[in-house]
DNA sequence: CTTGAAAGTCCTCATTT
DNA sequence: AAATGAGGACTTTCAAG
């Protein structure tokens, strides 16, 4: 091992992707078919050098599948909804996780807020919905649910490789300046 | 054009997946990379039939996409929240929408309950998390947000073709009996 | 990391049931 | 609508610079 040639001599840190391998995830994320020719093209490295970084994020757990999008609506599933979920005592409870056994829970998350935990679902329907919201209420140690049904979504996409670099620097002084005037 | 090959023969309604469809769509959302000839495997038809019904899937927009699914840690977008929107007037406001320039936001809906827009957002920290926000406060119409921090994740994943068929069926007879034991 | 080439696999077509 | 079999294109992957 002559050159520091990059594979985990950062103690086992969670490794971040460098600007080459966010430019093929970016890629990735966006056409997962792309052969690695292309995909290679499109970053500026040939085809051998894109499959070894590739594989390399493979092997970090960085690309973590490759899945297809599928429409909700062509496997009947036209609700959506979002179901905060108040626990007593601490939601650690397994029960609960045990509704990830439905395939309509998509995502389950403990949150700070008002809410213990919240669960992303999508039903064929409301009567599908009640039967989950009533599988959660048979769950010792629910105390209430509150459920955001969804009426048009806007905007749903996959975690995304890039990142805003340079938010807009807020002018705190300046604007302490304006706050003065209105006084 | 020889014979019927597929294009929108019915009138635009939508087709809902027949059972080997959803064989098929359940293969390919678990995993994409998969050869039709082990597609076909799985779910008992050869490669090339698979690949006409998936070809066919692909020309209703059953399928969506092909993506890769990357680790956030991977491309330093640690914090997940959920933020509720509420706006004033109605929130048809297109200059919210405009927020989906970042690719920090992942979703954006309409939802029925007391917030008038739900958002997904996947920042790296809190300073990012906070300037998104203060975009939106600076968005016409924007009256209040709530924000809802995820600790952590406990089940994520992308549309599933599976639905739960049978849902257990209520008995609000015997429900309706124990009741009357009660009292 | 790039270029070039070979080996392997997959897609796709036509034919048949 | 689906199965079989063969042709051809493509990709992956190795080696050398």
């Amino acid at each position: 091992m002559k050159k520091t040639d990059g594979i985990l001599h950062h103690k086992g840190e969670a490794h971040t992707a460098d600007p080459m391998d966010r430019k093929l995830l970016g890629q990735l994320v966006g056409d997962a078919t792309l052969s690695y020719a292309e995909l290679g093209q499109r970053v500026g490295l040939s085809a051998p050098a894109a499959h070894e970084r590739v594989k390399r994020l493979r092997q970090r757990g960085a690309i973590k599948s490759v899945s297809t999008l599928i429409d909700p609506a062509s496997v009947e599933k036209s609700l959506l909804a979002f179901v905060h979920v108040d626990t007593t005592g601490w939601g650690k409870t397994p029960t609960l996780l045990a509704i990830s056994q439905y395939p309509e829970v998509e995502e389950i998350h403990s949150v700070a807020g008002d809410a213990c935990m919240l669960l992303k679902v999508r039903t064929n329907g409301t009567q599908a919905l009640e039967h989950l919201l009533a599988q959660l209420y048979a769950t010792p140690g629910v105390k209430a649910t509150r459920s955001y049904v969804v009426l048009s979504t806007y905007l749903e996409r996959p975690v995304q490789a890039e990142t805003t670099q340079e938010w807009p620097v807020i002018d705190f002084t300046r604007q302490q300046a304006d706050a003065k005037n209105l006084l």
